[in-house]
DNA sequence: GTGGTCTAGACCACA
DNA sequence: GTGGTCTAGACCACA
């Protein structure tokens, strides 16, 4: 489900939380539905398990998943918050990137037509 | 003139090198212009000079600058290239998010009505 | 009667202990009473019946509750030694958090103040 | 100037973050003083660098310490809040307990007798 | 089996 | 030298 690119900058397991947040975003993990164990994602992914770990523990955070110990770890009932908050955070970067290069001459209009092409 | 993250994940020449083009786009620093050493950027940054000494290496390459040993670092003569991929750089950046606003499940008009706000 | 929380770190046979205690002490469970068998009381708490039966084991070693095999488990008959117990942990519960307090510089009086608020 | 409890079920990575804070309310380490290195204090608590890394991770998020890669560790400026939170939250743990106290038929009296004990 | 903690140690970018 | 990431793997409590 989530494809990992080892080479990248971005740590592996910043790839993870950014990928179960896709996954929860887009529908295909539901609220309440258990997700993988720490072992079986790292065996999955072929990453180590302390990798996965610390995604989870980033998750569990943001209140994204909960960790019932020895049951194992599940979506959050409510994840309406989370996505709203990633979709307004990107907002916010493009916002400040067209500001950008609003301050470097160009108009609105030259903006939409690059981002068009 | 730069304002230095220490606790940003970019890495400081990076953010060094950002902020010159950020300079020079907005025409603070100017064609041929002098700048400053290496060493007195470093004690104003209040950085290691090898870290500037990086960033200025990066600069050369990309043709912005131009060392002349002895005499000194000069902004090039002819930086139009230098504003052109900053600005394809932004473009890219922005188009990268809208693709990742879509991957959660919003319409191009949606994403629209948002940056509008 | 007892709430289980499955995230909490303290293990859930514990937090059975504790709630069956509590439940004791405020009277709403009395001596000789005969109380829900493991598989009951596991089925209701959704719980494991092995956690259930170290709960048990525990309260049993306290003297809180006796099991008369193929009968089934009751509350004991003099139980005031559980109360007791119960008051004196409390008590020393407290105690080390003052300690803790006085350690980030406040005095007695300071903590009286706080807590008669 | 921590001491590690290698047997307690407190794990080592929480009871540095404890030692930590304890160490700053009491004013022994101050704002913007830098801390030691994550290597220096494994080496010196006996402890892997892993462990003193997951605490000092936790000590930034709460805001308490910064990390400016590759210049170390340091104490924030402004810890005034973080001191103000631990203490509110263990003088909110102390009344819950009062109040369980009382739950049991003890006056305000009898449970201030006990304390002075 | 599940998650939690910890160790030993490697390798990396950066300064 | 400093922090950041990751692996391999051990051991534990709990269910």
């Amino acid at each position: 489900m989530i494809n990992i690119d080892y080479t990248s900058r971005e740590p592996i397991y910043l790839q993870i939380v950014g990928g179960m947040e896709r996954l929860i975003s887009l529908g295909i993990l539901k609220p309440d539905e258990q997700i993988l164990s720490i072992r079986e994602f790292a065996c999955q992914l072929k990453v180590n398990p302390n990798t996965v770990k610390k995604a989870y523990d980033i998750l569990e955070e943001k209140k994204i998943i909960i960790t019932k110990s020895t049951k194992g770890t599940f979506i959050a009932s409510d994840i309406g918050k989370a996505k709203e908050l990633k979709i307004n955070s990107l907002v916010k970067d493009i916002k400040e990137k067209v500001k950008e290069l609003e301050s470097y001459g160009l108009t609105k209009e030259e903006i939409m037509k690059k981002l068009a092409k």
